[in-house]
RNA sequence: GAGGUUGUAGCUCAGCAGGUUAGAGCAUCGGAUUGUGGUUCCGAAGGCCGCGGGUUCGAACCCCGUCUUCCUCCCCA
């Protein structure tokens, strides 16, 4: 009885030429990120649920994988709790461990346990797949591959500034044609609801305006009627719908609009500050774009906001960041700031698939594959093929002695440039023939100098 | 978590209003060609028609449940 092949909804296999692209992107992040002085780190698949659990807000906690508790532990289930319906309490006391969720939480609890053999400012980068119970969509997965740079312990907005020069670094070096690195500040944010007297629901007010590209103005007006707003907040808001123009612009119009918020006018400071620095050293590729309607990863945010969308597709965003002044508080140690970005590699994936962005010559065959005509012959072949490994080519030495037809489709399916006969006619001639597969030709060499004279 | 949608060969899909041995193209394997590939020709293999239950003389087709796919919301990369 044999089992049907499947696997877990949300995930996905890799075939050879999918690696290779991946993996493309991979290395183009990192070395973007070395070249700034970040260094990498890893961390574990998954961590205590106490770690993480708590961290990303109540949906947040409701797409953690949990592990599930085996062998004697098993014993600790809380049955009251399940009896008394408290369900939440009931997978606590099944579940002890749970995949990560995300890069940030591990890593503020890495640098807390790890503080004293850091030195600060700590610049890490760190790719790894996380793990989300989400339902799987469009650009969406179960199990998808981040790829975080952070800087902690230093306040300096230079750290923003270097941040977003990797960005336009990582996504020009790919060749998307275009992307627009949005810029928001929680301080920006926090002077709205302070002029608009709406400081107690800053989180309802910033969710609504995030959404004023999907849903408009009017979808905006009614999600915030339906939160309880008066008209009045409503009306004072509304200003902000109309924001166009470049970025000194907005700015000059917010400096207006947020001129009584002590706070509102610090972020924009600070947005001016970091937009300045680009003006003398611009970036390759990347749009810079005030967007007060930037809102996402709110709960741990304080300062810059950073969304990252990609131009000739429809997609959420690239890459996400911001800055948090006290992430490693939760873990005991106050006061150190970060900041950090993180690519969504499996989305730039997928808009570089869409796009047709990857290179072609992306999967390069064997060098030089060698037909197998006896065993030996091929241990002749398998010491030459070690020589051409030596020159830094890629070798291989067809592993039986089958039908030619055979061999050489397998040559050409796997892209092989040449291939090299070496049979019981060539070793009495003491010759090797060497074909070119691209073109059909084929060289006659004595057999104990061809390496020197071929070319490939 | 809510609503909708999808499921037939490895892949892309046919299959008329329930009716007998469920089809095609591509891919795979073998042969035409015993030492020469990418094109061609011939042939073979491959299916509990997502899974479970129900209605019916009879179900790929109708009904219920379940899982899965994709989409919208929620949220996010």
């Amino acid at each position: 009885m044999s089992q049907k092949p499947a696997i877990p909804k949300g995930t996905r296999d890799f075939l050879p030429e999918d690696v290779l692209k991946r993996n493309l992107i991979f290395s183009t992040i990192s070395t973007a990120f070395n070249r700034f002085g970040f260094q990498p780190i890893e961390t574990p698949s998954f961590e205590l649920s106490s770690t993480l659990m708590g961290k990303y807000g109540e949906e947040g906690d409701r797409l953690i994988f949990r592990i599930l508790n085996s062998g004697e532990k098993v014993r600790k289930a809380d049955l009251d709790a399940l009896a008394s319906d408290n369900l939440p309490r009931f997978a606590n006391s099944l579940s002890e461990k749970a995949l990560r969720y995300d890069l940030t939480v591990p890593f503020a609890r890495f640098v807390v346990q790890h503080q004293h053999e850091l030195s600060f400012p700590f610049k890490r980068y760190q790719i790894q797949p996380v793990w989300r119970a989400d339902r799987p969509q469009h650009g969406r997965y179960q199990e998808f591959y981040q790829c975080d740079g952070d800087v902690v312990g230093s306040d300096s907005l230079r750290n923003e500034v270097e941040l977003i020069q990797v960005i336009d670094q990582v996504l020009s070096t790919l060749k998307l044609p275009g992307f627009t690195i949005k810029l928001n500040n929680r301080k920006v944010l926090s002077g709205i609801a302070e002029v608009c007297n709406a400081s107690e629901h800053l989180i309802h007010l910033t969710v609504a305006l995030d959404k004023l590209d999907k849903i408009g103005e009017v979808g905006v007006i009614n999600e915030l009627m339906g939160k309880g707003f008066e008209a009045s907040v409503i009306d004072s808001i509304k200003p902000l719908f109309q924001l166009k123009g470049s970025f000194e612009e907005r700015i000059s119009f917010l400096s207006a609009f947020l001129s009584k918020s002590e706070i509102g006018m610090k972020g924009l400071e600070e947005l001016s500050y970091i937009h300045s620095k680009f003006r003398d050293n611009p970036l390759v590729k990347g749009q810079l774009e005030l967007d007060v309607t930037l809102a996402r990863g709110l709960n741990y945010y304080t300062g810059a906001i950073i969304e990252v969308k990609a131009h000739e597709v429809v997609m959420g965003s690239i890459c996400g960041g911001g800055r948090y002044d006290d992430l490693t508080g939760l873990f005991g140690l106050k006061g150190l700031s970060g900041v950090g970005i993180s690519f969504g590699a499996d989305r730039i994936y997928d808009i570089m698939e869409t796009l047709e962005l990857f290179p072609r010559d992306l999967r390069s065959g064997p060098d030089v594959l060698f037909l197998n005509f006896s065993e030996t012959e091929a241990d002749q072949c398998a010491i030459w093929a070690n020589s051409v490994r030596d020159l830094g080519k890629v070798a291989e030495v067809y592993p039986s002695q089958t039908k030619l037809q055979k061999q050489l489709k397998y040559a050409n399916e796997k892209g092989a440039k040449w291939v090299l006969f070496y049979g019981e006619e060539e070793r009495q001639k003491g010759i090797v023939i060497l074909k070119h597969m691209e073109s059909g030709e084929q060289h006659t060499y004595p057999a104990d100098a061809w390496l020197s004279s071929w070319e490939g």
